[in-house]
DNA sequence: TTTATTTTTGACAAATTATGTCAAAATATA
DNA sequence: TATATTTTGACATAATTTGTCAAAAATAAA
């Protein structure tokens, strides 16, 4: 599976757009897109919600992505990394299991 | 299982210490130990070893309830939170195993 | 009940991190 | 070569984190 910046550029690259234009619809310099792509920013949530509409994917396809990014980058360097995630699981499914009020 | 915020308290009223005399330690103010223990704010992962070698826990269990507190925090307002810490656990699982170099 | 101790809260300040611009350098294309 | 595009790094600004402080609230002791 590849990384959400991985997958922007593919859908740009097939478009044949310049990274100008896409930047633009996002109103940030294509100095960011630029970084978002090849991985050396991580972009807002609103830029990949904005990303999905552009591209016509599916907004949770990409979210997902950008949020297990945020989640990687988080852990990476902890050697307890795949543990804290099963932990995190766990809670989170608890969570929303006792969430449907 | 405890949140870590918990798990601080009651190491710290076991041993029946005020906040004070824990954060002296870790050399803070006892308004964010409170906060901490609270768990309305997060501690930094140097509290985070000290609060083990303080009361003589294992780091790592420590660490893993701390690291899986700023995961859930990061995921729990979002739809996809539980399918995100999935792909997340197959990164690093991929990850890890291609590190062994 | 009063007094002392401990805990909690919220306003604020300082430090850190995130987000962005800009312009020059590097790369790719015509 | 000349032009268009992409990448990089220095820097500015905004947002968040982390902390102090002092007063209010809660708890325990006299």
């Amino acid at each position: 599976m590849d990384s959400l910046g991985e997958t922007i550029r593919k859908l740009r690259e097939d478009k044949e757009l310049p990274l100008r234009t896409v930047a633009a619809f996002l109103d940030i310099d294509q100095a960011i897109l630029s970084k978002i792509e090849r991985g050396h920013r991580k972009p807002t949530r609103d830029q990949v919600v904005k990303l999905a509409e552009y591209f016509k994917v599916k907004e949770n396809d990409l979210l997902v992505a950008w949020l297990s990014d945020k989640l990687v980058y988080e852990v990476e360097d902890e050697d307890m990394a795949l543990k804290a995630l099963q932990v995190a699981e766990e809670r989170v499914k608890y969570i929303t299991k006792n969430k449907k009020k």
